[in-house]
DNA sequence: TGTACATCAGTGAACGCGCGTTCACTGATGTAC
DNA sequence: TGTACATCAGTGAACGCGCGTTCACTGATGTAC
């Protein structure tokens, strides 16, 4: 169904149809690919219908403004970074005892939203870019393989911390803001911050010294 | 020295000298005014100049380029956070503990942070637009009263933790970038993210809910 | 199986926007004699 | 004390830029008969 062939001059790729295939699709990918290069505002509509090979007004066949485009990049930023925590979840040794396992769960999560901005720190930067909220409720969009979000994933991270009776049921209300505040600012200062020099080695210590700070703190 | 009369129509207020008196600090100041209503984007060159009075290209004669202006406006927001923590700090009382005063420092300076943020939101995202370094050198157009800037006050407030004995000096190296880490992303989920609806009140909950997990955590 | 037609995805050309920046200039100032 | 002149802060006009967005259109598709 994609029908493009491989390419012959002008803009992008050249298609052999009239009909493109799946814009819509290819747009968003053109936006998720600018958005890593450089952040929310390399997300420029012209330039993305100019990666898909199509006239720039042909975008508004599918998203009502540039800010429409940007929106469903930013979703698929925020499933990104989900899974990423999810895959950080994944590889924890099993065998564990629950308050050790809640533990390195709540550690997990917060390492994969470390990796994720220094990895992907444009995505990360498109997904918290603009006004964000926490969103509680489950938009598939957003989500990760188990259909959490990254904010979802967070609050079950904690959520197991009690169950395991390592965090006190009275002092669980509210913590995600704690512990994201510590890990989203460590996130800038080391994109945009002083600690953007920093090896990966280094981010990956000064991350787990943060969350013991987190862990001990909470 | 200023030689302004009131106004009368056109572009802002009107001279009656052809010199302006000083434009480079009118520039600054309407550039403040700018970052203060609407953060980084906000502060352009040919606004600026209009405020001022002044045909667009008469900023060259005193910045070199737009970025110029934005980083003098960027100077001048991180000299006004250090005023603002200096002012928290200020209001301890006197007459306590070494460990009490040391610890009540540096909740001040934090306290101080996160006010600025909400209070000053576009000048606080100005302090920390683009790169951002730690600079713990003293530039005094970045300083407050005491003549050290926001990062020094932090440093400053950490060596007296170590000083009367509450935190263990081989903890204190990097501690900065915990503390500020910390605090820096709960500015900004304030700011822009989930807690931007929080009353002053509420704000003021969480930011000592979350200082306190930082004095524990360190 | 063949044809008419509605649908709508993509085209081509153009718009206004405000920006940062450059050019050659003019007018006021302070200083040297 | 008076005059010539260098200095340089500010002017007026213009530039090119790339952007988001709108308009009237054209061409391919799938469906009803």
């Amino acid at each position: 169904m994609k029908a493009m062939t491989k390419s012959k001059a002008g803009r992008g790729p050249r298609r052999s149809t009239y009909r493109h295939g799946d814009l819509r699709r290819a747009l968003i990918d053109a936006g998720i690919r600018l958005a890593r290069e450089g952040g929310p505002d390399a997300v420029v509509l012209r330039e993305a219908t100019r990666r898909a090979g199509v006239a720039p007004n042909a975008a508004y066949r599918h998203f009502a403004s540039r800010e429409d485009l940007l929106k469903a990049v930013r979703a698929s930023a925020l499933s990104a970074l989900a899974v990423r925590m999810e895959s950080e979840v994944a590889k924890i040794r099993t065998g564990k005892r629950p308050a050790d396992f809640a533990r390195a769960s709540l550690r997990a999560v917060g390492t994969g939203y470390l990796r994720f901005a220094r990895e992907e720190s444009g995505l990360f930067r498109v997904a918290f870019s603009g006004p964000f909220d926490a969103e509680p409720t489950a938009d598939p969009a957003k989500a990760g393989q188990t259909g959490l979000n990254p904010f979802q994933l967070l609050g079950a991270a904690l959520d197991r911390l009690v169950a395991a009776g390592v965090l006190a049921a009275e002092r669980r209300a509210g913590a995600e803001y704690l512990a994201w505040s510590a890990v989203h600012g460590l996130a800038l200062l080391m994109i945009a911050g002083p600690l953007h020099r920093l090896t990966a080695a280094q981010a990956h210590a000064v991350g787990q010294r943060l969350l013991d700070v987190v862990e001990r703190g909470l």
